[in-house]
DNA sequence: ATACCGACCTGTCAGC
DNA sequence: TGCTGACAGGTCGGTA
């Protein structure tokens, strides 16, 4: 489900909410699958462990985690496509596919729930480090050197997290919108005035995005069960067959890269 | 090395 | 009303 602006949303909330809080225990649901160090690895989490701050790198949220002892340890979750980390009182009722709660000192749970199971909660001892560049932060020219002499759609460029991480379908197919680029454009083939407005087009997307707290579609919602607010200023994204909002021409919807990609074939060459 | 394509899962919605 | 198939914010592994 969530992109960069909503794992950035939603890792914040964490850390406002849970930072200095301890876990004390954890249970597991039924089946526990999408977590990938074994169920017993994560229960084995000591009793008291403190969560110093939750970050987001990529679209991965960092939980940094320290026992009482020098034992630095990280969670590491990934949301896949529908998975949701929530804080929530004990008695509130259990969502239908929670895999984890974390029972935390201050009477309150973690609950990771994903009822796709793409989703994946890994635990580890040394320091995470994405696979990828950061979007937000990168140069134009180590932007650019990211997509010279390939051949692939600069869509499936944009959406490998290898080259640039946190980037997914909603902020690739609004940034080339943005940009004025045709999804299906080789990547290695653009002018640098283009590589300039799609490096710009990107950073401005996800920062608004960010602002707005995300994009709900479905059934997104951050760490407090607010929605975001973003899906509202999407100009490309779920328009298929409605008017371009600069010229008016029917957005089109095909597939590139095995994903729903939206565009105006007008204003994108 | 690179690129396509199915697989992984469940839920929802359009169409018949 | 109910069934079927397509599709969904993501990633991985096999094959060409």
């Amino acid at each position: 489900m969530p992109e960069l602006p909503e794992v950035e949303t939603i890792a914040n909330g964490l850390n406002k909410r849970l930072a200095g809080d301890r876990i004390d225990s954890v249970w597991f649901g039924s089946k526990p699958e999408p977590l990938k160090s074994s169920a017993a690895v994560i229960a084995r989490t000591p009793e008291g462990t403190r969560i110093e701050q939750v970050q987001r790198a990529g679209k991965h949220i960092v939980f940094d985690l320290a026992a009482k002892k020098k034992d630095q340890r990280q969670w590491i979750v990934h949301l896949g496509m529908t998975g949701r980390m929530l804080v929530a009182a004990p008695e509130s009722e259990l969502l239908p596919h929670t895999h984890l709660v974390a029972r935390l000192k201050s009477g309150r749970e973690l609950r990771f729930v994903d009822p796709r199971r793409f989703g994946r909660l890994e635990v580890r001892n040394s320091a995470f480090e994405g696979p990828g560049t950061e979007p937000t932060r990168i140069s134009l020219e180590d932007f650019i050197a990211l997509f010279r002499g390939r051949k692939t759609p600069i869509k499936g460029a944009l959406l490998n997290q290898k080259l640039l991480h946190g980037v997914g379908n909603i902020y690739a197919d609004e940034s080339l919108f943005r940009a004025g680029v045709r999804p299906r454009r080789k990547a290695g083939s653009l002018t640098r005035a283009e590589y300039a407005k799609l490096h710009d087009a990107l950073q401005e997307v996800l920062k608004e995005a960010i602002a707005a707290g995300g994009s709900s579609i479905s059934d997104y919602v951050d760490a407090d069960g607010e929605e975001g607010f973003f899906q509202l200023r999407h100009r490309a994204y779920g328009r298929q067959g409605k008017p371009c909002l600069v010229c008016k021409t029917p957005i089109k919807k095909i597939v590139v890269a095995g994903r729903g990609t939206h565009y105006c074939p007008k204003c994108q060459r």
